[in-house]
DNA sequence: CCCTATTAGTTGATCTGTCAACTACTTGGG
DNA sequence: CCCAAGTAGTTGACAGATCAACTAATAGGG
């Protein structure tokens, strides 16, 4: 039988779901107006950048579990038409794809992250405590670890997803 | 000059990334397996149920600040569609609207509670130690706030809205 | 009282994501 | 060596969300 939420509870449950999604919508905006590109797009530009020959398999990608397989298809399409990504055929295995970064991309990428950052730390971080901050980071990955375990996804590897630090910072 | 993000921030903006969009999802795909309507639904409904004599004037269910104008038009439309809203005209000002609950309306969201509650329960509540629990709320709460007062939200407002307990369980 | 500015709400175009179906290639058992 | 089963990726139809443009009604200063 079902246990109903206690007022306390309840109110979690609230506050998660309005912060959550207010978040998401903040951050979308403050991203796009900033740099023309969506935090989509921006995650798996980061993503690109920090593997190896700034280039992933489709499969990898999607295997983050941020992404099914076609939304990938139809995002990477996206991207290849922007001239941010280009597409490269696999030598060892002749029905996989190369997702690889180009210049442009890169270049873009570089100019996002400051935008990025910025609005993490103005809307996540600073409104916090030095412990909250701690707190909610013990708190989401345990979440994630959850929810990983429950769709056989890799925590590890979901952990590495997106909104990452930033393309390299040209140091 | 933008500050960058030190290993632990990142850290902990990656598994928030991670924990809210996995938990959206899988608290969507519950919902809609289980009770033949989305989230979003949910909530609007939700609103409603609790809302004096099952109804509010489209501004205010706009007003709560997850939906824009345009976008609770079109879902109301199709909640009207299904049957489980009806549309009235608002006799103080001519322009307006009511969204009014069905009966059917209702009874769906008696249904689909339980379902809701469960799943809460179990990927969000469940994973957490009461302690954690408790740290989740005052966070999100803060953040809520500081997300509300940035768009001049009604943060009270705000955090009654959607997703709430159920509709008044029949008792 | 009128005329402009504002507010309520809708509509249609467009974009993004999901789902199911599809092609093409690889793999592994017989 | 072949064929069935599985894997990589794409595609097209559809559903939901956003945006800008629109209609209609109210409100408030002259």
């Amino acid at each position: 039988m079902t246990r109903w939420l206690s007022i306390e509870e309840q109110a979690v449950w609230r506050s998660w779901l309005v912060a959550t999604s207010m978040m998401r919508e903040r951050l979308s905006q403050d991203q796009e107006e900033g740099s023309g590109f969506s935090v989509e797009e921006y995650g798996l530009l980061v993503q690109l950048s920090e593997a190896e020959g700034r280039r992933l398999r489709m499969s990898s990608l999607a295997a983050l579990g941020l992404y099914s397989r076609s939304r990938l298809s139809h995002s990477i399409s996206r991207l290849v038409d922007k001239g941010w990504v280009t597409k490269e055929p696999c030598d060892t295995d002749r029905r996989g794809a190369w997702a690889v970064l180009t210049k442009a991309g890169f270049e873009a990428l570089e100019a996002a992250a400051p935008i990025h950052i910025d609005s993490v730390r103005e809307h996540l971080l600073d409104p916090l405590t030095t412990e909250q901050v701690a707190q909610l980071g013990q708190i989401c990955a345990t979440l994630a670890e959850h929810l990983c375990s429950i769709e056989g996804a890799d925590t590890a590897l979901a952990l590495r997803v997106m909104g990452g630090p930033a393309p390299e910072p040209s140091k």
